[in-house]
DNA sequence: TTTTATTTACGACAAGTGTCGTTTATGTTT
DNA sequence: AAACATAAACGACACTTGTCGTAAATAAAA
């Protein structure tokens, strides 16, 4: 049912994709604004980007003349998806237990996470009969 | 204290990565029979592949003349924090704990291993006293 | 010590990516 | 309408990656 995901994103795409999913529709100046706090990078560039994100699909646009807005043709769940297996295969055996350890693992939760996680782990429990 | 991680590696040396962390030290006929099991590929391609990774510093190699063993020159847990960090800023809004509630919620988790879960939860709630 | 079997080393090439400079089109202001 | 400001379109270029073919080196067999 999901769309396929014929090209996966680059490193690129995918920040030009995140500043989207969260300000759809946008238009290019402020995607590269966006960007632009996060890395030095020239108007032309993330314009250039764009474009050819467009014709890979992995975005729509509307708009005429000068005004073009644009949205993500992926969703960011596909994504989700797709780079979490790409991870889990890649780097931690295939196993997605290992990796959700190494997630807990870093000393990095804080507690209400964790209690957030007990709940949601008994609620599945209780799910599957 | 762990090395740095220059040059992130891409897909393919990825997969022959994961052969030497498995099998180190071993010989690029080696390599290349694992990854054929995987996919069609040519020996020089996996050779070629294999020397670059060798110029980059991501394996590294012992022997002489036609002899040439190599091993991984960066750990998998290296890989696996910086893999992981890059699919959680890139596809969960930098929540790790997204990426594990993706992770439990697609139905593949077993039972016997929510509960190994379950049990890492409540050790980790110890140790912080 | 030739011949044979392998392994390495080189060099090439196409596609994809990141980055721009430059030019063109198009609204906006005078 | 002329001048401006800004957005979009093009084309380029250097690098990386995935893939090989071919040649050179070297060890093993005959």
């Amino acid at each position: 049912m999901s769309k396929e995901i014929n090209q996966k994103p680059s490193e690129a795409e995918l920040e030009i994709l995140q500043v989207l999913w969260e300000n759809e529709p946008a238009n290019v100046r402020f995607v590269h604004e966006q960007l632009s706090k996060k890395k030095e990078v020239g108007y032309t560039t993330t314009l250039k980007q764009m474009q050819r994100m467009l014709d890979k699909s992995l975005i729509k646009r509307e708009g005429t003349g000068k005004s073009h807005v644009y949205s993500a043709n992926i969703s960011q769940a596909d994504i989700q998806a797709s780079l979490f297996d790409k991870v889990v295969d890649g780097a931690f055996h295939g196993s997605a237990m290992d990796l959700v350890m190494h997630a807990l693992g870093r000393g990095k939760t804080s507690p209400e996470e964790l209690d957030e996680l007990r709940e949601f782990l008994n609620k599945m429990e209780g799910d599957e009969k």
